[in-house]
DNA sequence: ACACGTCACTAAATCGGTTCAGTGGGCCTA
DNA sequence: TAGGCCCACTGAACCGATTTAGTGACGTGT
């Protein structure tokens, strides 16, 4: 296999130094390169197929083109995948590149060490209490947002006692947190009051939960859930207790489309466009001014279940 | 904040050269480094929580300790998350890192001069028709068989005419024939016949394709699927259909867990222990002897639609 | 007493870019 | 015609590790 060309080879094709072959090929600016040489310097880098090589680049830079998504506990969705293509997209418009840290038994420090990433996009730390907000092109703000549409289309519809439904396993914990205290203010706004409803993944155990609920909280009307694979367990669970949708309980999801095909039923769910939440955060990550900001987009599609 | 510690301080915090310094904490074989100047340099090194710095390692060795996975069209589920994690702790014990190049709006070419991995695993291609199918630890291969228990287990049942049914997802299509050849072959083991059926994702046309299989092969009496998820969306558009599982059809998913908690019955599926190909997929891209082979684990977990 | 080997350690080159500090040469101005 | 400025370009330093090729000191065998 032939190897890769490097700068020097480049501007030995081109007839000249490495240093100005690289002030052509970067557009360096304050430096008067006549046409005539800039051409030369790129034909020779096509004519070459010169790759610059990020890690001697990233060396002298001090840090790579590379931006770092670390997922760590957040639960895989739609949105979730909507808002890396969006970053991903955006960040390569700019020159740079999006990888991917594994939640499982990655270590993010020693990670760090290895590919020096211009930015750390961190979702776990901004779902946490302390998140700062910024990094995130405003998703974790807009989850506020969507949250809220979420409850005030419930709110909308009369309801005034409404289930909050989140999901036990520990590894959705700090997200559904999250959720539960956006909805907690949006129920507040609207006059309603909310009850929070864990639902265990077991089968039985939801039942029992839905059971509870339904007993304990007779003036609740509605639940607005965590996600829509939630919904559905609701609603399984429900349909064990001889209770269904929404004459029983009104029943709406989130982040919609992650759940297959509903079952006998159309789900009544928020789905969440969140690919300009990538591109803001893209343009956060490399401090670009990402312009005006436009209104998060969700929307309430209407099903059977609310 | 502090800057890094360079391998420069610590030599110096030593007393030492850098090159003595760079000896003593690769362990660097061939080279007679006394104890005393040893635990100096190490002490030095935990006292200024020296970490080496990855990119200057790259471009000196020339390769990152980096393995890029690039999971291309592979549809998220159970398995693919063990086999993330698997691979990654396994990478990570051999002081390498793994990153996951993002399927959309990614450029794996840029990628990879960006960040010179040590090697790539790229599941697309493993999946495509031209596989050589090692450097996976034997993951597309162990897919074979775990295709294979799947056909076999309905074999055993009785069954001699199997539909295997496929998303029309383009994503999927990759993986989606390579398991259907895997079955093919299965079925003709077994001295069965394998009728493929594509399931749109639409509610309406599953429903219409489910209707033409049970109409145009009425010696169908079970269907093995793509995912857990595909098996769902077959029984919903049988129930819509007035069918049921499995007297009118038996049905058997693969991947468990991916799907929500089962509607009203316990799909019967195959799950598979895909952490050991996640291992083993490590010591192929890193070139070490695995071991010897463990037989690859799936189990069919019996539910009340086969 | 001299060659030889081992020990403990180091100077310098190297990877492939970016960037600082120049350097001649031509042109314009005072 | 001397001084200054801009143009077009280049040499060399630099980022932080690894690794090759040594170097002096000391011990051993003959």
């Amino acid at each position: 296999m032939p190897k890769r060309a490097t700068l020097r080879d480049v501007a030995a094709a081109a007839g000249v130094s490495p240093t100005t072959a690289s002030f052509v090929l970067n557009d360096t600016p304050g430096q008067t390169i006549p046409e005539a040489t800039r051409s030369r310097v790129h034909a020779a880098a096509a004519e070459l197929a010169y790759v610059p090589h990020g890690v001697a680049r990233a060396l002298r830079e001090g840090s790579s083109r590379v931006v770092l998504l670390d997922t760590a506990d957040i639960p895989h969705g739609p949105s979730l995948e909507a808002f890396t293509a969006g970053l991903s997209s955006t960040l390569a418009e700019h020159g740079h590149t999006l990888l991917v840290h594994p939640a499982a038994g990655g270590d993010l420090a020693r990670t760090i060490a290895d590919v020096r990433p211009r930015a750390v996009i961190d979702l776990g730390t901004l779902y946490g209490p302390d998140a700062t907000g910024t990094a995130d092109g405003g998703w974790s703000t807009g989850l506020a947002a969507h949250t809220s549409r979420q409850i005030e289309h419930l709110a909308t519809l009369g309801h005034r006692v409404i289930a909050f439904a989140i999901p036990e396993d520990p590894k959705a914990h700090r997200l559904a947190e999250l959720r539960l205290r956006h909805a907690a203010e949006a129920a507040e706004a609207q006059g309603a009051r909310l009850v929070p409803l864990a639902l265990p993944s077991d089968d039985d155990q939801a039942r029992a939960a839905a059971a509870a609920l339904l007993r304990d909280h007779p003036d609740v009307t509605a639940a607005a859930c965590y996600d829509d694979t939630l919904a559905l367990r609701l609603l399984v669970a429900m349909h064990h207790e001889g209770r269904s949708a929404p004459d029983d309980l009104a029943v709406i999801g989130f982040d919609g489309g992650q759940a297959p095909a509903p079952w006998l039923t159309r789900l009544t769910t928020v789905t969440i466009d969140a690919t300009e939440y990538g591109r803001r955060a893209a343009f956060a990550a490399l401090g670009i001014d990402p312009g005006p900001r436009p209104s998060p987009v969700s929307q309430v599609t209407d099903g059977d279940t609310a």
